[in-house]
RNA sequence: CGGGGUGUAGCGCAGUCGGCUAGCGCGCUGCGUUUGGGACGCAGAGGUCGGCGGUUCAAGUCCGCCCACCCCGACCA
């Protein structure tokens, strides 16, 4: 195998394959579209897991299971829903040897079975709102895969909530589509721009859908996490009633959001380069890798004391110890930079006798980011260090990402900026057949409406009509 | 599903006109020397040549069928 990577220039989606499979995040599995999450991988999940997690337990949400078979009637009885998601079924026929009588769908998402138990569980105005997660597998047969960003299973969390009141069920969409932007950027350093999905562009059975969208390092934009209204749609293909404080009986309004393993895609896309991964520090399996240098037994011994008394002060940041004698420094070096490891930490003789450490971030590579941190307060100056890698790694994905933004003002300015410049804005009178002309014609599709304060009125790229609407383009994933 | 490509050791590949014991690099195992940017030497282990069938004295190599995977398009978190 060759040492380097193939370059995001020469072929970005190449370079993406290979890191993935290098930096031992996920491999393929035996069955076409599957993959295997990988220890390493899979520790950014966990991580992720756990950061959206507590972000919902704290905006009074709770988790459940909910089944993986769905009877395949279920997925009948709301008109646009099986309409969007039947291409794609798994469906088990057979069952202990024989023939089911129905057949038995592999959840695609779950809104069908969890409406028809929250059918079963609301009755009054008091049981709500229902606020549940669940964090799952599910199967979506596509016809093209790729390593994290769709494959035939993936791994996510599904919230869905039932509210008694309109309004409320939107400001419970809103809000975890804020909490999805607030994630990405805090604990991702991943910027999003957050906003409406066009009716097209929709989840099937949804009265809106919001999305969080991230532009990757070839410029291609990422659909990162999904927030829906669902109106009473489901309520009503479900029954889902209950009686207010008049004793009148009403459908509940519902919520459907999620957020994949895809999202390791985007992180892959918008932190990588040539060397392999960056990972963000706030969710990076190992933050601070050290590694020990020395010749001599006695070089050994004293530089592993000071190793130890180093990782003593890192306790609260997740290190490895690169113990391996049988690869050198410099290869050591290189492996972890393919895995992205935010932080090297180098302790050799030298720095023993300095009663220091050298380090070098991983967002700045060779010299320019090595510094040397003293003993003292080790665990203080290397927080601050990766808070440092964190906040240089959104600002610089900000800073790509805004500069390869263009107002589209014609549709000959639209063309040239979405096939090979980056993301169209623009004035847009939101025309399903336009749009649907466009993504023909130029491949790039309708990302979200712009969500801008003070929009006015302007004249559409596309038709030349007048509109107040603004929306971003672009090609995507 | 259409177009393209690839299946030979764990990975990447070579294998000429069908011919003798199927090779190379990386990786792996053992020993020794090395070690602050991808170390080196020596000795080893590892193969139903994707599958089935055919042609032939002889098939990794020729023919047919099948299968799998990857890339590019139509659909999608």
């Amino acid at each position: 195998m060759d040492k380097k990577l193939p370059t995001r220039q020469e072929n970005f989606s190449e370079w993406y394959n290979q890191v993935v499979l290098r930096a031992e995040l996920a491999d393929y599995a035996p069955v076409r579209g599957c993959m295997v999450v990988r220890p390493y991988g899979w520790t950014i999940w966990e991580n992720i897991q756990k950061a959206l997690d507590e972000r919902f337990k704290a905006t009074g949400h709770v988790n459940a299971a909910f089944p993986l078979l769905i009877p395949q009637s279920f997925m009948y009885k709301e008109a646009e829903h099986v309409q969007g998601f039947s291409p794609e079924l798994a469906v088990v026929t057979h069952g202990g040897g024989q023939e089911l009588e129905e057949p038995l769908v592999v959840r695609p998402t779950s809104e069908t079975i969890i409406g028809t138990m929250y059918a079963k569980w609301i009755q009054s105005y008091r049981d709500l709102p229902v606020l549940i997660n669940q964090w799952a597998n599910v199967v979506r047969w596509e016809m093209r895969t790729k390593l994290f960003l769709r494959t035939l299973e993936f791994y996510w969390q599904e919230g869905h909530t039932a509210h008694a009141t309109e309004q409320e069920a939107i400001e419970e969409t809103e809000r975890m589509l804020g909490i999805y932007a607030e994630f990405a950027r805090n604990m991702a350093a991943v910027p999003v721009i957050p906003g409406q999905k066009s009716e097209s562009e929709k989840f099937a059975g949804a009265v809106n859908t919001y999305s969080i969208e991230a532009m990757m390092g070839d410029t291609k934009a990422l659909q990162s996490g999904t927030s829906h209204f669902l109106g009473q749609n489901f309520a009503k293909a479900f029954d889902i009633k209950f009686l207010d404080e008049n004793n009148q009986l009403q459908y509940c309004w519902t919520t459907s959001w999620g957020l994949s393993t895809r999202f390791i895609g985007a992180i892959i896309m918008t932190h990588g380069d040539d060397q392999g991964l960056i990972l963000p520090p706030r969710l990076a399996p190992i933050q601070v890798v050290i590694v020990p240098i020395y010749r001599s037994d006695e070089e050994k011994s004293q530089v592993m004391e000071a190793v130890q008394k180093a990782a003593e002060q890192l306790a609260k940041f997740s290190i490895k110890i690169d113990t391996r004698e049988e690869v050198t420094p410099g290869f050591k070096f290189n492996d972890w930079e393919l895995k992205g490891v935010p932080v090297r930490m180098e302790i050799g003789p030298k720095d023993v006798q300095k009663n220091s450490v050298a380090v070098s971030r991983r967002d700045i590579p060779g010299k320019a980011g090595k510094s040397f941190l003293p003993m003292e307060n080790l665990d203080q100056s290397v927080g601050e260090l990766l808070d440092a890698i964190h906040n240089n790694m959104l600002a610089r994905a900000t800073q790509f990402r805004d500069s390869h933004i263009f107002e589209a003002k014609d549709y000959d300015s639209f063309k040239q900026i979405v096939a090979d410049q980056g993301w169209a804005v623009g004035w847009w009178s939101d025309d399903r057949e336009n749009e649907a002309r466009i993504k023909e014609e130029t491949k790039a599709t309708l990302r979200i409406y712009a969500n801008e304060p003070d929009i006015g009125e302007g004249v559409c790229f596309y038709s030349g009509k007048r509109t107040r609407k603004r929306a971003y383009f672009a090609r995507s994933y």
